[in-house]
DNA sequence: CTGAAAGCGCTTACAG
DNA sequence: CTGAAAGCGCTTACAG
């Protein structure tokens, strides 16, 4: 009743035992009588205690809490990914902490400084570009593990998709249809997830010797994107397929395609990377590499629970296969000419 | 160079002082000579010194830790949110921790339950529909802000937009086109803003004696909100304009007239409310009611810190105003039958 | 099955 | 301007 701080030790002195009795009543460790655990919860209910986990966290020298450091959480790919993370680790007694760092290797530092501060038990971290992130300093987070982007130098079990071949695959698509010009609107030039998916793209037009491809490089955003898809469809006009590297740079195409005034697909086909709802409503429907962000979260959390539980994991990387999901947006490009005879 | 384990003691043995004289170093607090500071500052350098902020939580019974739980991490709304509050915070000392409770009581409860135990200095919340949360339980929380949603018998300073006022102007603007039959496709029944915004419905169409209004509720997602629109066109084919209520139920309405073969603006016209990327993109760019979640961000962390600080604050609510953003949306239901004529 | 002691890393009074 | 002592709430050895 008397809610004025309770603590181990009144509750232990309310139920006559000592304070290392209700400890182990508290995490199911040891052995206790069911007397006795049942005069400690008796105490427990009556004085109203609830653990203190900074106490706790203390004397373990470390924090059930995992973090989890993301370029931009304002991308929804990171906002699904933290929620698949969150719902993995729902019930493990392990809590999420998101930090943004905007992408900007200073901002990540701090933020991991601060993160370590906690003692945390772990860490999913997307690098940001340019992170000069290393072994030795990951290894002060515990247990880690890196999502979507991978870190030159480092050995972290890594969670990504089959960057290269799924745009291999979109761009094999494009051509397919009989697209000659066909170009990728990446992200940062120095994101893995860039370099991977250039790759792809590289490989695939490499194999088709009537097609040409152009790359560009953007921050990934709706409006670098939209930006550099203006200047490429102007400067270009022989690109009549465009592949966009995630669903804000997708944004920024489809933008650029009404700026200019060029009709998808009639104009130009599209195919976007990572799904988001608008694709299925716009019109048309726009065609796009789904990546598996759902299960990448779940398998990045699971990763984290064993190794927390002293397992030992595969290094990696586990790559989730991404899924080329055809809708409106891609067409011959012949449809051109046919409409504007 | 010894990283074994720099605390405030090896530091402080290190420059020859107390412990008590390095935490002054740290924290800037109390006097401190130059010189005696400089040898601090030394030591830690040289030992790679970190402090454990868990370690101090303990001692100050609190923890430098903004709690952030809102009902669906997946609504964008509450990302930008979450953007906002981490920016105003940033640099403030404080971090901020994100949780999801699927507008579920119970695991709201046990979300601020695990919160709870780290001590932290507030919580800006999101109250989940059904929340059973009182002033008792919320002061545990220290410093408290609610966002969007309010809470009926609880004290605590509110930051919302002028639901009623907004959503009246968007009814108005429909009768104003010559609409009278109009529907708004609401969220849960019970949660403030669903109330506010219906209550702002009615007494739009209300004053307008030619418009009859009809009013749904949904569970806020895009396919709840899809078939209770299709429901809704189905049942009603005098509806030619129709209010969303948030980004994803805006989604489920433009879903539904696709499905259902209605083209927008001509048979239905449709405005969201709080805006999103796609909306532009879409043809017709829809018409929304443009939410000023970065400003409310904002206002609520400088709120916190305000309280955190010691100050104040007004109890508000603080009402921060959305803006009617017209696009292509909406349109005179005549051009149904002139187009179909 | 149970307990007395120590200590995790820090800051808060209290002295000087 | 600086320090010795105590204690925040808990769990870890160590005993019995």
């Amino acid at each position: 009743m008397s809610e004025a701080r309770a603590t181990i030790y009144t509750v232990a002195r309310a139920a006559g035992v000592s304070a290392q009795t209700v400890s182990r009543v508290l995490n199911g460790t040891g052995q206790v009588s069911a007397r006795t655990r049942a005069a400690v919860l008796a105490a427990i209910e009556a004085q109203g205690y609830r653990p203190n986990a900074v106490g706790r966290s203390l004397r373990a020298s470390r924090t059930p809490m995992i973090g989890m450091l993301v370029a931009d959480v304002g991308n929804p790919f990171y906002a699904r990914l933290h929620r698949a993370i969150e719902r993995r680790l729902a019930g493990s007694g392990y809590s999420l902490m998101l930090m943004n760092c905007d992408d900007d290797a200073r901002i990540e530092h701090r933020q991991l400084e601060l993160l370590r501060s906690y003692r945390p038990t772990g860490l999913v971290i997307v690098p940001s570009v340019g992170s000069s992130l290393t072994d030795a300093r990951l290894q002060e987070f515990g247990h880690v593990v890196s999502v979507s982007r991978v870190l030159g130098g480092v050995h972290v079990p890594a969670v990504v998709t089959d960057e290269a071949d799924a745009v291999a695959a979109a761009a094999s698509e494009l051509v397919a249809y009989g697209h000659t010009g066909i170009a990728v609107i990446l992200g940062p030039r120095e994101a893995s997830t860039t370099r991977a998916r250039e790759q792809g793209f590289r490989t695939a037009v490499d194999s088709h010797p009537q097609a040409r491809g152009l790359v560009r490089y953007t921050d990934g955003t709706r409006q670098g994107a939209q930006e550099a898809a203006e200047a490429l469809l102007r400067a270009h006009p022989e690109v009549t397929g465009v592949i966009g590297f995630n669903a804000l740079v997708t944004e920024g195409i489809v933008s650029a395609l009404l700026t200019a005034g060029r009709r998808c697909p009639e104009d130009v086909s599209v195919i976007g990377f990572t799904d988001a709802g608008w694709m299925t409503l716009h019109r048309p429907a726009i065609s796009v590499i789904d990546q598996p962000v759902e299960e990448m979260g779940a398998l990045a959390g699971r990763l984290l629970l064993d190794m927390a539980a002293g397992q030992s994991v595969d290094p990696g990387p586990h790559v989730v296969p991404s899924t080329l999901v055809r809708r409106g947006s891609v067409a011959p490009p012949s449809m051109t000419k046919e409409r504007r005879a």
